[in-house]
DNA sequence: GGAATTTAATGCGAAATGGTACAAAAAAGT
DNA sequence: ACTTTTTTGTACCATTTCGCATTAAATTCC
């Protein structure tokens, strides 16, 4: 009994218009919702050490369902995963798309980051690819690839950043967009990595202050 | 057989001078060399992915033995961390230490962390800190302060550098040593993550020396 | 109403896990 | 030679783990 049977009222995410009659037994859990609680799990305890009882009690799901919906662990594993930088993504997008002075992108970016990872019930979740994500890299190709593109991704999103302050003059001709935009990817590893250790948000703000500091005013 | 099988010569580590003669059935193992490999094993697999099987395989101590030497898995984990801070901070000390220009320290501290980060025979070890302490971290109390402490300590490393280089004039007055001092630890974070995800040295390197350009020229 | 279809629920089973009891072995002391 | 002490090695136990087979339930189509 952990999702609330609520069945009529259209969808609880975004692509699902209309569910056009299925066929047999009607699902008791909304697959959005279960990957949620999965993901939650995951994010909390790692791979190895979430077991599928775990999950088919977060999810409400037993494990036949959860298998037939999502497959085996791994290939939830890496479902969540997938969710995770979704979301992240999804957060993110607006701010690094607007457009605004430097300084307010760099803050606004790093507000939403500490919300991501300080989140959570029992404790700070942290960040999915740094936490977990990251260890299983090495022997999962899969999940290093998109342990890689998140990465990527996040250093060209920062990269883009960089190169327009320095286009509007917010930044001396002799910036490099790169070094800055790794250095502030550095910056959200390094505040996931200590929110995991519970360090209180306002340390974790001050050491965002600081990077947003020198960043800002890049020789 | 994993370990060879010397006895006689001398001691494999520092501490252990003459061995005063012990009563029972000789061990068939080094303390030492037994923790190293267990460190091993963590480090690549995390704490819940590492069977005491595994363990047992690794050292070449039976799981009796394992308990009796260590405590149970825990403490093992824990004592395999301890050793990873203490040999980690051994092989920095000097440079933190020695009277160097501050990119000069910058660049070997890094350089020894890549090597730290990049061996092993399966795969770069990454950070024992950053991919499986940490995790740990949020529900072990134990490990958390140890992780906080780890933190801290190269924060304070890196802040001394700073400080130094600002009074010998390599910084301007108004540099910031703590800011600085995080940003290195972050890129100290930043390439154990990419590292454990395979990105090869060479990309790491390039991170690193961006790194160091913007911290040296700070404003 | 009955067949078809899809899902839920129960529960099995083989393997792995963390931990320990117990006897045999190897050394020193007497 | 015999006791004492310490470690090894085997085997075991209770529990957990993942995955699946099977049966029961709920819904649509005819």
């Amino acid at each position: 009994m952990v999702q609330k049977s609520k069945r009529p009222p259209s969808a609880a995410r975004s692509a699902t218009p209309v569910e056009p009659k299925r066929r047999g037994r009607p699902r008791a859990y909304e697959p959005d919702v279960a990957l949620g609680k999965a993901l939650d799990l995951f994010r909390r305890d790692g791979f190895a050490a979430t077991s599928l009882d775990d999950l088919s009690a977060a999810t409400g799901m037993n494990r036949p369902s959860l298998y037939g919906a999502f497959g085996d662990k791994r290939d939830l594993y890496i479902k969540s995963y997938q969710r995770y930088r979704d979301d992240a993504r999804a957060s993110m997008a607006d701010i690094f798309r607007a457009e605004a002075p430097l300084r307010e992108r760099l803050e606004r970016i790093y507000r939403i980051a500490l919300d991501i990872y300080l989140s959570g019930e029992s404790g700070p979740r942290g960040c999915f690819t740094v936490m977990t994500a990251a260890s299983e890299a090495v022997s999962d190709p899969d999940i290093r690839s998109m342990v890689v593109e998140g990465l990527t991704e996040l250093d060209k999103a920062f990269g883009i950043c960089f190169r327009h302050a320095r286009e509007r003059g917010e930044l001396p001709e002799g910036a490099d967009p790169a070094a800055l935009a790794h250095l502030a990817s550095a910056t959200i590893h390094t505040i996931a990595i200590r929110a995991r250790a519970r360090v209180p948000r306002g340390e974790l703000e001050a050491i965002v202050k600081g990077a947003v500091d020198v960043l800002c005013a890049a020789k």
